[in-house]
RNA sequence: GCGAGCGUGGCCAAGUGGUUAAGGCAGUGGAUUGUGAUUCCACCAUUCGCGGGUUCAAGUCCCGUCGUUCGCCCCA
């Protein structure tokens, strides 16, 4: 009754998931750090506009799934439903294009749609993404498709596949969809209700559909790799042969079309068989014209984006949470110990050890399994005695052997204490 | 937005119209105001997502609603 929770689409992080979490953002920083590129945080609401010039008003990503709300001063704003066009904003507006060269960058945030919510797809979500601004070398493409297998592969994942196309520049899509809705308008009448609609909207897409009738008109439709042009196709070729060559395995799927209008030349998506119908893993793929759309100088561009919670879902299958290391349990009853116990943790932690303090004041007993589940690797005990000598018990909770310190000199050797503590985790 | 399934404590879960809603895990207190296991005891749902209805009687049947899961759609 009345009690406030989570909005549909949306939940909590609790601390035992965010160590996955952490865990998967620390692969991805140290792989972007060292293949050079640097993270890039923009705003989670834009200027609606960005949206529906960058992605494109015939989306449905546009069409009926933004976030958009009119603020008090009467601006028209969007949660952002991806990252590509606020990263290509901030290029823009910083001039990050004047810093010259090619500029690699990387985020991973929340993003949000409004959509049904099912598993794998929610309202908010978070995705990690990765950008090659100012390269039209095929050797980009393949980099930043090395980049997004082998951040899966350090983390684990199997059952991966990748579908791979090339969508051609704007002209061949042009031509392409002339040739597609001569073809299809024949049979508009045996289509699928979807696929129908899409016919003037967005003809390309129905490439993708699963209705059976539809797929078997299309067995037999114009393919799109026949409408590049030799620039287009060549360039498609040096792509493949890049992937080949650092033994990127794909297939070849001349009905991948990607659902955001920007997308040019390379198009690509790595899908689990593990996940239902939420697949797909990683999507992504070259946008060419998407910086000069947005009003800034004519510079092509490639990424992909990975869906995080998607990640985590593979992933828990996979895995144990990640436990964190914890040094000391520290353990205390009666007023003067208890007031020492606090001392001691915090002095521990100034010295860069681990330290948990129990709180309880209940018997010794309960707080000894408590330290036992802490996974600390020691245990520090103060009772009445020991605060009025000013020592402390030291038990090794592995071997059970206790030793009794001075605080004074126990504080005093850290680095004696982070051996035994290296000694005692390793054995 | 469309179609279908599900909803009992922090977690798992029995219960299919009849008096007080099993059990397990976890938790808290104690047996044992100073030592981790095991054991034992006690406590832990005026209530079965929420609202309404049918009935002498509803966790069990009906309607609505919210949430969730699966498929479509879409996408990461």
């Amino acid at each position: 009754m009345g009690s406030i929770r989570a909005l549909r689409g949306t939940r909590d992080i609790l601390p035992d998931e965010a160590a996955y979490w952490q865990w998967v953002e620390g692969e991805a920083r140290q792989q972007f750090a060292r293949s050079a590129y640097r993270e890039i945080r923009t705003p989670i609401f834009e200027e609606t506009g960005l949206f529906a010039r960058g992605i494109g008003e015939a989306t449905d990503v546009v069409g009926k799934e933004m976030y958009s709300f009119t603020d008090r001063g009467d601006r028209s704003i969007t949660l952002r439903p991806e990252n590509t066009a606020g990263v290509v904003r901030a290029y823009i507006e910083n001039k990050l294009a004047g810093q010259g060269g090619v500029q690699r960058l990387w985020y991973t945030g929340p993003m949000f749609r409004y959509e049904r919510p099912q598993g794998g797809r929610q309202r908010q979500f978070h995705q990690l993404g990765a950008e090659v601004l100012g390269s039209k070398d095929p050797r980009a493409d393949a980099e930043v498709i090395a980049i997004a297998q082998d951040l899966l592969k350090s983390i684990g994942l199997t059952n991966l596949t990748m579908d791979l196309n090339s969508v051609g520049d704007k002209a061949d899509r042009a031509a392409y969809r002339e040739a597609l809705v001569a073809y299809l308008t024949p049979y508009k009448d045996e289509l699928d209700a979807d696929s129908q609609d899409r016919l003037t909207r967005n003809p390309l897409r129905i490439l993708d559909s699963k209705n059976e009738r539809t797929q078997e008109i299309v067995v037999d439709a114009p393919n799109l790799q026949d409408h590049l042009s030799p620039e287009s196709k060549a360039f498609f070729d040096q792509v493949r042969q890049a992937l080949t060559d650092l033994d990127i395995s794909y297939q070849l799927n001349p009905r991948l079309v990607r659902g955001l209008d920007y997308y040019t030349h390379t198009a690509f998506e790595i899908q689990s068989s593990d996940l239902g119908a939420q697949a797909t893993v990683c999507g992504g793929g070259r946008y060419d014209g998407l910086i000069e759309q947005l009003g800034g100088p004519a510079t092509p561009a490639v990424g992909w984006a990975m869906g995080m919670e998607r990640l985590m879902i593979l992933l828990k299958e996979l895995r144990e949470a990640p436990v964190a290391e914890m040094d000391f349990y520290v353990v205390s009853r009666g007023d003067a110990a208890q007031a020492q116990a606090l001392k001691i943790a915090q002095s521990l932690r100034r010295q860069g050890f681990g330290a948990e303090l129990d709180l309880s004041g209940s018997a010794f007993g309960k707080q000894f399994k408590r330290a036992d589940r802490s996974g600390a690797v020691a245990c520090i005990i103060l009772g009445d005695s020991e605060a009025e000598n000013h020592s402390l018990q030291l038990k090794w909770l592995k071997s059970g052997q206790q030793e009794e310190r001075q605080q004074d000199s126990f504080l005093q050797s850290a680095d004696a204490l982070r051996q035994q503590i290296d000694q005692a985790r390793s054995t």
